[in-house]
DNA sequence: ATCTAACTGTTAGATATCTAACTGTCAATC
DNA sequence: GATTGACAGTTAGATATCTAACAGTTAGAT
């Protein structure tokens, strides 16, 4: 009595990506973050002064949704928000605290992966990956509709 | 400048998963559901006298998110919980109003499907579900721990 | 028969997300 | 220079989710 969900194509797609999440769950809850905060402070790391914007794009969620979750980091003193000669944007900028709250990470996801894809040998994994790319081309690039 | 995000294989992979959720939106918010609402009463359409804790497991979700989830359909009428012999269990039907709301989900999830995976024949939407069924066969069920 | 452990569901408090409405700032046009 | 429109961010109210703690029920062990 499978559900249609875990038959689908896209319901294996789903299942899948939410493996992906489960798996980093243990580095991000050690240092108590959820994982949208641990993805904001790795974006951050890798783009200093990104405005709220592009974090929303990246995210593919809404300014709103940046909005409430760069509060509660920069609450704990994790990013820092600048305005810097355009008065409308702010500047986002993790702090020391931040970058080492979020270091390692990367690798932490690197290594779920790297379970999740254990399963298949090099040249799957290509075919995998040259699929999805197939599929994301021909999809909206994730904007602000 | 890509984000690392949509570069690797679980990150094309995570994006569509998000976009198969957005293609379904105008038809759930038409009707003023919420996905996990839809998915909900499909599954009790498909299995109505369900427990919450088979839709915990359905959804991957908890059953504190259940029964929260439920509390909003059933304030609308649109499933019944019925205790049925072991009383702490609690089995859940979708009302004929909420069947009738949910009539075309799956169809409708179905096209948006066709829609994503529009950029691929069918010998290479074949390899793609084998690929990805390799992977879900290792993965854990999804589980209530 | 009682006690304990497992099971099911609920609640409380937190964060994330959505939409919609709002504020403030910049730029373009008149 | 003033108005208008686009842009960036915030807030409010809603739902979904999580964890942790709780309450009631069932079944098994002693």
């Amino acid at each position: 009595m499978e559900a249609p969900e875990l038959t689908t194509t896209l319901g294996l797609l789903r299942w899948v990506g939410w493996a992906q999440m489960k798996a980093g769950q243990d580095w991000v809850r050690a240092r108590e973050l959820s994982h949208e905060q641990a993805f904001a402070l790795g974006f951050l790391e890798a783009n200093p002064g990104s405005i709220q914007r592009d974090i929303a794009q990246m995210t593919r969620t809404s300014a709103a949704s940046v909005s409430s979750l760069l509060q509660g980091l920069e609450r704990r003193g994790l990013v820092e928000r600048r305005s810097d000669g355009d008065e409308r944007s702010k500047r986002v900028y993790a702090t020391p605290e931040g970058i080492q709250l979020i270091t390692g990470f990367e690798q932490a996801m690197a290594a779920a992966d790297e379970i999740i894809l254990a399963p298949l040998d090099q040249t799957e994994r290509d075919t995998l990956h040259a699929l999805l790319s197939k599929i994301t081309d021909h999809l909206p690039r994730p904007s602000r509709d």
